[in-house]
DNA sequence: TTCAATGCAAAACCTTTGCAGGGTG
DNA sequence: CACCCTGCAAAGGTTTTGCATTGAA
């Protein structure tokens, strides 16, 4: 049953499955393309039968990182947040040329020294690379 | 002759010391604070006989970057950029609670692996780490 | 009916830009 | 004299907020 799965999430997390919701949700799970909120609202405006607003975009968006069903990423200043379904622990990689960022699994990179001379406890931490991607039969 | 340094290291950039230039540039070589285009334009208007706007601390800023004399940097999404004026490589603790941002030598984190499954060429890589800072006897 | 979510518009930030005035070589 | 820097104010982009309306349990 296509356009279940959103709603499932959005319920086992406590976020009420409105359509609105339902769709910027199965937006972000259908897309690795990391959009910002105007591209999200773009994409997913024509899903639904009323007018989507700025704010409501934002507000969700809000709502699903709180709930831990997205994570919001930043890979420059200024730049507006991305957002991403993929909330494992992982790192990114920007490519310089085009913008586009690519998910870098977590296990990828050596787990890094995690005690910095002992007086930071780490809690988390992510690794950015800059580069560019090589062509690919895409 | 103390105010010389920051003076010395505009020449050998291109960059022409004016008196707003300086007093910027040195501030932010005395401080390791990571400090916002608003908290140095609140440090140093003080130190020049007449008003310093926001226009000249951002155009001083991006002049200095440009010339590779301090570095951007930024650690949260829709925050305000940070200035550093360590320019080597190096990565970042964030303290979670503080806000706090201290430079990590880049050394002191292992080198990563650098070729993500030959699908990418990777230029820099920047490690953020968050977490809290443990009392130190400051 | 009651509470929360939505939409619109305005506001709030941060940063850049246009333009006029001023200093320096 | 020419040029560039500065300052002010306005504009630009992104995100948040206030408030009235709508919709759902």
């Amino acid at each position: 049953m296509p356009g279940t799965s959103a709603e499932v999430i959005l319920l086992s997390r406590g976020v009420k499955p409105t359509a609105q919701r339902v769709v910027i949700t199965q937006y972000l799970l259908d897309t690795d393309s990391h959009p910002t909120a105007d591209q999200i609202l773009a994409a997913v405006a024509d899903r639904l039968p009323v007018p989507l607003s700025r704010a409501t975009v934002y507000n969700t968006l809000n709502a699903l990182v709180e709930a831990g069903v997205i994570q919001e990423v930043y890979t420059e200043p200024g730049g507006s947040a991305r957002y991403d379904a993929n909330t494992e622990q992982h790192h990114h990689f920007v490519d310089v040329k085009t913008g586009k960022i690519t998910d870098i699994p977590f296990e990828t990179v050596p787990a890094l020294e995690k005690q910095l001379g002992n007086k930071f406890t780490v809690a988390n931490y992510t690794v950015t690379f800059y580069g560019e991607a090589k062509d690919e039969a895409s």
